[in-house]
DNA sequence: ATTAGGG
DNA sequence: CCCTAAT
């Protein structure tokens, strides 16, 4: 039996934390530029910079177009998220809290996210306090990715989130949060760059039963408070994807870390998508760009993991470990089996499917420029060709939003012999060969493309008081591809951790033409979050030769991290990295042991300095004084080795 | 694959 | 965190 199965796999369940400042230094811009990043942006990136950026600026909430027929509404499990709230043609502000997040100068952003084709639940997650130094934080999660084989586990296991027992502090980007019942807890959410809290005020999500992971599509966002929707449902959009249902994640943050230059900054790209400031409220509602999801997989927490399966990816493949992290951890760095893979035909790719526009309010100058509700950092793409087209009218200004992406159609097709991680490989290669070659950005007019790029808008026939609700963006594998190799047989390939591993072929649907070879499943294990800094780099070049990594994004080490770094350096010393790892971050799919040794030099380096000098989240002078204890200790193990190997040499002898 | 160390 | 040389 062939196992038919469509995907439906969206980009932005991907979350990817702001940008850490130390992205923003003059070395690392500076690196960027030497490395040449702007090449690496791959698909994940554009799709998240397309739809990200533009919810981001957005305020209007897109209808869903996604309701369809052949799909069963995801049935909503009494006392979780109220009907209303799920139920994406419903006006937001039916649906939302928007009111009250108005009046506690809360920011509300709804995500919205595929559904399965049944039964999946919803619990809500009531956070009631805020904090001084909040700001918006990308949450949630849903567990769906990794039942796709996709996405390593991005989550430390102590950051579990269930029945308001809420411990740490959560790292979102480490955490997964599984919402097990409801809960009222505070919950602070550490951002990236380790300064700013975040506070989630509420958070309802959808629990995806395993039987419908394969139907999940991650997250999507869309903004909350517009009342203006104007859902664009195009026939071009639309053919070549699939209708889905979508559950719903919402989110209230407030971000008290931009409220004090909200309302005094100079507002230049979002202020055109913003609304009317309310008087007295001098933050700015803003929405979580997608660039702020990943893939949350919770089938690694104490509860899933699964040892052997990690050992295996740890220690057991072949590449170098350097590659398999690249591959792993750098989720778009380009990987060169696939280099024989994944031609489309040209006119069809990713469309969108959420586009409204918004007439123009006169409200805002209209500049484009830097953003500041956005996060800090190079997060901030203002040459989104579409953005930018839509902002080239001097007077009028036609504002848009990209609601999602959605990846066309996919069809599997493995023997009834190959294993479930090699049908989850094999689903992650499809996807990730639509969506990790390079695209571009298409423009669809009441269903016909717009291929002259010279046209103005407004001779396009794009103009602000037009409902815009037959425009549409596709994204498009660029056509410098080489022709479509079919013979997934003529590669044959063995995938490191299950043995013998059956054939694995996929196919899309003819009209998108997508192909991707399956030479080597190592690095499709897991599909990464994006970076931010991708974000501001939304042109891609032509050259699909770049070869450097996309840089990973940060995951400061949290106090229990570096208490088991501590306890496991102790143990067995500094020079054991590797056992440092197996020991105490066996678990923890991102920590390498490189990591681990450089976490350990910055300890040193850390409790050598005096606090006022520290940064981050503080670490415990008690750890402190044991990292120099241990280091002084180790250091002075190690020179005696060094001293004197031969004495003891003799003694054995 | 690991370790060590500079950036 | 990245990158690399040296094991």
């Amino acid at each position: 039996m062939v196992l038919l199965k469509r995907l439906e796999y969206g980009f932005n369940g991907y979350q990817v934390p702001p940008t850490p400042r130390a992205a923003r230094s003059a070395r690392r811009r500076c690196e960027f530029r030497r490395k040449d990043y702007v090449q690496k942006m791959c698909a994940f990136d554009l799709l998240a910079t397309v739809a990200g950026k533009l919810l981001l600026e957005g305020e209007c909430s897109p209808k869903s177009v996604d309701t369809f027929p052949d799909k069963e509404q995801p049935e909503v499990v009494e006392g979780s998220v109220k009907k209303g709230e799920i139920d994406d043609n419903k006006p937001l502000e039916e649906k939302s809290c928007e009111q009250d997040s108005c009046e506690r100068n809360f920011l509300f952003t709804e995500i919205v996210s595929q559904a399965p084709n049944s039964n999946f639940h919803a619990n809500q997650l009531t956070l009631g306090q805020n904090d001084a130094c909040s700001r918006p934080a990308s949450v949630i999660t849903s567990e769906c990715s990794e039942k796709v084989g996709s996405a390593e586990p991005m989550f430390n296991d102590d950051c579990k989130l269930r029945l308001g027992i809420f411990p740490h502090t959560l790292d979102v980007e480490s955490s997964v949060c599984r919402l097990e019942g409801e809960t009222k807890k505070l919950i602070k959410i550490e951002s990236p760059n380790n300064r700013n809290l975040a506070i989630i005020d509420r958070v309802d999500m959808c629990n995806v039963g395993r039987s419908e992971a394969w139907d999940r599509k991650p997250s999507a966002l869309v903004s909350s408070d517009d009342s203006q929707k104007f859902p664009f449902c195009g026939d071009q959009i639309l053919c070549g994807s699939f209708p889905v249902k979508q559950d719903v994640v919402k989110l209230v943050t407030r971000d008290d870390d931009e409220k004090s230059c909200g309302c005094t900054k100079p507002s230049t790209t979002n202020k055109a998508f913003r609304p009317p400031p309310h008087i007295g409220d001098c933050r700015t509602r803003k929405l979580l760009p997608s660039k702020y999801w990943k893939p949350t997989p919770n089938s690694k927490d104490k509860e899933h993991y699964d040892p052997d399966a990690e050992r295996c990816n740890y220690l057991n493949r072949n590449n170098s470990y350097k590659r398999q992290r690249s591959q792993r951890d750098y989720p778009f760095k380009k990987r060169k089996f696939f280099d024989c893979s994944s031609v489309s035909n040209s006119d069809e790719g990713i469309s969108s499917d959420g586009i409204c526009s918004v007439p123009e309010n006169g409200f805002d100058g209209g500049a484009l420029g830097s953003s500041q509700s956005l996060p800090r950092g190079p997060t901030n793409p203002t040459s989104l060709p579409s953005e930018r087209a839509s902002f080239q009218s001097r007077n009028s200004h036609v504002k848009l939003k990209i609601k999602s992406f959605r990846v066309p159609e996919l069809f599997i097709e493995v023997p009834e012999s190959a294993t479930v991680g090699s049908l989850k490989r094999t689903v992650m290669e499809a996807v990730t060969s639509i969506l990790g070659g390079e695209l571009r950005v298409g423009v669809l007019l009441q269903g016909k493309k717009i291929r002259d790029d010279n046209k103005t808008l407004l001779q396009t026939g794009i103009s602000h008081d037009n409902k815009l609700d037959s425009l549409g963006f596709t994204l498009e594998p660029t056509p410098t591809q080489p022709p479509p190799s079919l013979c997934l047989e003529d590669c044959p390939f063995q995938l490191p951790c299950d043995t013998p591993q059956p054939l694995a072929r996929y196919h899309p649907t003819p009209n998108v033409g997508q192909i991707a070879h399956l030479q080597d499943s190592k690095a499709l294990v897991s599909v990464p979050p994006m970076k931010a800094e991708a974000l501001a780099m939304v042109p891609m070049r032509k050259s699909k030769q770049s070869d450097s990594a996309q840089r990973r994004i940060r995951r400061p080490f949290t106090v229990s991290e570096v208490e088991a770094l501590v306890q496991a350096v102790e143990k067995l010393g500094t020079g054991r990295w590797r056992d440092v790892k197996l020991r105490a971050f066996d678990n923890a799919k991102h920590r390498t042991y490189v990591d681990l040794k450089d976490k350990w030099k910055t300890l040193v380096h850390t409790a050598r300095i005096s606090p006022q000098q520290r940064r981050g989240e503080p670490v415990p002078q008690e750890l402190l004084d044991r990292v120099l204890t241990a280091h002084a200790f180790w250091s002075q193990q190690q020179v005696k080795q060094h001293l004197k190997p031969q004495p003891e040499t003799c003694l054995l002898l």
